[in-house]
DNA sequence: TTAATTCTAAAGGAATTCTAAAGAACAGTA
DNA sequence: TACTGTTCTTTAGAATTCCTTTAGAATTAA
């Protein structure tokens, strides 16, 4: 199992290092937001730590970074702040548990074999819906049992989906979560047309229906009612 | 779950508002003191958004008449100063977070959800009322557990209904709500018949009764009384 | 009964979404 | 660096869906 550990503290990064790897995972460092961002676009992790009192930009942030490129990691937020309201905030984007410092290390190991056992259930690599299934090892889609052919774009839209399914999400949401920083929100998001025309149309003939509900006004919604 | 937004600068007022409106509040705007003063003393809010920087009167001054006529509420400022002052003066006066811009609606979204929640206002996703329920999630009508088809405006009016149920809503006030500034008040709001019309004839198609009763020369009242 | 209000259905006009094609940006390779 | 092929974004017009208006019918209060 591998662990990325994202604190600035050195002390405590290398405390929980020593620990977890004499427990035998796998552990990688990252002591700053860079070098964070860097690894967690490379390299496949099953747990990630993360600190959120990073300097050199939010430790939050990071937590899209982790949603776009970690799908099946679990994400264990450590903060020395006990505010209700970053623990919510973190919650609320998407990670997994919290804890604030001090803390035992037995319980941060307690708490990361709960979020692994959590996730082993339906921990595996591949995410069914009816027909399509994405594997996200090998960022492939097939329907029907067979693998089509599809861009990285089409392939994050297509998995945000998934993960959301039967909620409705707006063009913007869509934008937001997978275009990132670099957007600008005054834009118009007229481009999100022609990735789902794509994606309808890869789908269809392979055989699959269109699961992608247009809800006119709203947004879509990824349902099979 | 009702939102005032005092911000003067416009466009910004109106990209907030877009915003929160597709996430499902209703958004009352106030672009300058007077305004939101009024607005404050007169309607009942879950969240009050205030830029502190309003001309024509300190938006801290705001603050005082929020704590007077706006117990439930919560306070979110809104300023572009970064400066610790200005936060610790903020939320020292009785404001619950803090925001400087420029600043992701998405974080402006998980905090208010935040603050919905610590305040101890229902987080659920699915309002129900008898035998229609919605989710806000899905942003999706269901009678008897079946799914309706409803165009955005006819979820608009249904939602407010529901929220305000058993209380007695003119039309203006409807409009007022969900048709926002860009509506001239001189007008007459024939076209809340249409779309009443429409919701019960969905409803009732779908095998569920009518609760939208009509208070002759008053308005409706959404009830099963 | 009369006047005001509300209901209903149909029909432009407005807004949103779809589609396909072309231009721009990017990655890989010689 | 230049070339090549792929992917992403922009564009513009078509197709679709929805909103408001309209006008007449039905209902309600005085």
């Amino acid at each position: 199992m591998k662990i990325l550990i994202i604190e600035d503290e050195i002390d405590l990064l290398i405390t929980i290092s020593n620990y977890l790897i004499k427990e035998n995972y796998i552990c990688d460092l990252a002591d700053n937001f860079q070098k964070a961002d860097e690894k967690l676009s490379i390299y496949e992790y099953d747990i990630i730590l993360l600190d959120i009192t990073l300097p050199g930009g939010s430790g939050l942030d990071l937590i899209k970074t982790i949603k776009k490129f970690q799908v099946k990691a679990g994400v264990i937020i450590i903060s020395a702040k006990n505010s209700l309201d970053d623990k919510i905030f973190g919650l609320d984007l998407g990670a997994d548990d919290y804890m604030t410092k001090p803390f035992q290390l037995s319980e941060l190991n307690s708490r990361i074999k709960a979020l692994l056992r959590r996730r082993h259930f339906d921990g595996t690599n591949i995410l069914n819906f009816k027909e399509i299934s994405i594997n996200t090892d090998g960022k492939s889609v097939s329907v029907n049992g067979n693998e089509i052919i599809i861009t990285p774009k089409e392939y994050d839209v297509l998995l945000f989906f998934l993960i959301n399914k039967n909620r409705v999400l707006t063009k913007e949401a869509i934008a937001e979560h997978l275009w990132a920083d670099n957007i600008d929100m005054a834009n118009n998001f007229d481009f999100i047309y022609t990735h789902l025309n794509n994606i309808r149309k890869k789908i269809k003939n392979a055989g699959g229906n269109d699961y992608i509900k247009t809800i006119y006004g709203m947004g879509y919604k990824f349902s099979d009612l």
